[in-house]
DNA sequence: TTAAGTGCAAAAGCTTTGCGGGTAG
DNA sequence: CTACCCGCAAAGCTTTTGCACTTAA
């Protein structure tokens, strides 16, 4: 799928001295193929099938690593695991307030956002995302009113 | 400080047969009080010192029983702990990426953002927050550059 | 009396860490 | 040889849950 991607990747790592080990590779092509923001445990699933002996601790680290490197991104999310994204150009999310899914949104209108002054605070923006919350398609299907529990 | 906020919340709680217990009560003005985005350990800790027996299970149910009432909310962020905000008017947050501090943004042109048209994914959006990333002036005071670990 | 809240302790879920062995440069 | 990575197991931290007791309607 996205083995320039995988490649561009590998070299990042070696130009830093860091290895691109079968583990590591295999772990970037999980999260990479994963589409759903997966948590770190989805994507041990979806690696150890290829690597029998895998451990999670490997998962845990490596995701860690490429985050700090910027290969990946962690998402913003309540929930409770921490929730991993291949994409790092920058985009946005649609996040279901009944299931927690989180799907990616592109909108030239919200990548144009003019940049918060926040030089009274000292506080240097680097990045806007938007995160528009509501109610997915399969939820809404399910339980169309907003019943309570 | 915000006696008003903690009766209507009150009066929410009774009209719908929740009772509103010493416990909530306490709980809520703490929350309100706290205006770092706490963790519920940090409302915990707040808290505890005006009920010495309090438990922690009921400052977690309490705070889950707030933010399904829509009396408080709970923060988007890629922390290990849930954070709350007392705040549940629209408004956005600023986040350092080294010391994951959060800080209310508010900005009239983030807004009146336009709805990002999901009409085709069948998700429909009920509300936009807006993250702006970046280094807060504390973390920029002390480690100016962007050095590696 | 019935329903619900609370405290306690244990369990559960997610993540990190120490260590020993292995592997590549 | 050296440094780093990996798997394993244990520990750590956050959150949830079962149970008994209490409280209030």
């Amino acid at each position: 799928m996205s083995q320039q991607r995988v490649k561009e990747c590998g070299h990042l790592l070696k130009d830093q001295g860091i290895p691109f080990t079968v583990q590591r590779r295999l772990v970037l092509e999980g999260v990479l193929s994963l589409k759903n923001h997966p948590t770190a445990d989805q994507v041990y699933r979806e690696v150890v099938s290829r690597i029998p002996g895998l451990s999670r601790a490997t998962v845990y680290r490596t995701l860690e690593t490429f985050a700090r490197l910027g290969v990946i991104t962690k998402l913003d999310h309540a929930g409770r695991a921490v929730r991993f994204d291949g994409r790092v150009d920058g985009h946005h999310h649609l996040i279901c307030v009944r299931c927690d899914s989180v799907f990616d949104l592109s909108d030239q209108r919200l990548d144009d956002l003019p940049r918060p002054d926040t030089s009274a605070m000292g506080f240097e923006v680097t990045e806007l995302r938007v995160q528009a919350r509501g109610v997915c398609r399969a939820c809404r299907d399910s339980r169309p009113s907003d019943e309570s529990i």
